[in-house]
DNA sequence: ATAAACTTTCAATAATTTTTGAAAGTTTAA
DNA sequence: TTAAACTTTCAAAAATTATTGAAAGTTTAT
């Protein structure tokens, strides 16, 4: 496999990746393409190396962007805007996690809270209710807690100790 | 909040929270419901409750069953079908977790290893492009043996390990 | 101030995914 | 074996989501 080939199975293979992660393919592609990218991409760049449209390209950086995964970067000489990726993997994963975790797990958890205080009226239903929904509270809580911690600080602490546990 | 109001609520979010992962609503909605529900329940109870076509149910219990979290349970005396979830969330996360493994993250590390092994042609861009798929393989690879040694056996030994040096 | 270079927005269109419902298939009881 | 009770399949329709491209907006150099 030569370095083309190798590169445009990369980028689609993240791309479908993403869509089963609900991430568009265009926006997991844009950000295959900077990840692996020396230097920074222009929207013209992007645009044909995906074949994709200007308005596609604008509002899926714009989306990266606001994940905190690509920047904006300016090239000396050059009046247009180019965009680079996190290159540091650690910090791409601590970024993503950081964001799925305030996007969907804070949110999921008031939901999970609320309703499993409901009042036990000691129906079997009621019972039911309150216990899955707090089992899946207090699950939703320590994935989120584990996540964190392996992102926030001692990342490389806890994987090399998980490492050597699970070796 | 009463039991119908919260149930509902509860139903809903767990519904668009499954299409933010790539999970279809009626897949996740059926999920939830049977995850609550003390009794198991019929493809009519289903698809009342929920509103949706017989078809639809057929196919999304279906897909429940092939992740192994739904089970087809009968009733004595009654001739129709039954179903129902997992109850216990800790099984439910960890059948979960080991579909995920192996229908996602084990046919990605199989394209980053692949791919990450063109020859170094000395170019930047291949320099690049073999730093950041290893990098990424390594990185999946670590995720994965987490969950699944997070899943697989001492769950609780580690879980509560975490806890103590979250908290 | 102007115009060239560039980016963003957004209504229209295309592509994809989900849902329906009726026909085909299966199982069970008698 | 038959027919009633039930489930599955799948082509068509509906709903949702992604993409385009051109007009509007912005920035920069002169």
């Amino acid at each position: 496999m030569n370095y083309k080939e190798a590169k445009d199975k990369f980028i689609q293979t993240w791309g479908s990746l993403g869509t089963l992660w609900g991430i568009n393919k265009a926006m997991a592609q844009i950000h295959a393409l900077l990840l692996i990218s020396p230097e920074p991409l222009s929207m013209e760049d992007i645009m044909g190396e995906l074949h994709i449209s200007r308005g596609n390209t604008s509002m899926n950086l714009r989306q990266l962007i606001d994940w905190g995964i690509v920047f904006k970067t300016s090239v000396v000489g050059e009046r247009k805007e180019f965009f680079s990726s996190e290159k540091d993997i650690q910090e791409l994963a601590k970024q993503i996690a950081r964001e799925r975790s305030r996007r969907e797990i804070q949110p999921t958890l008031k939901v999970l809270k609320e309703v499993s205080s409901i009042e036990d009226d000691g129906t079997d239903k009621t019972k039911e209710f309150i216990k899955q929904t707090k089992s899946l509270h207090e699950l939703a809580e320590t994935a989120d807690s584990i996540m964190n911690r392996v992102v926030n600080q001692e990342a490389n602490w806890i994987t090399k100790t998980f490492i050597k546990l699970l070796k």
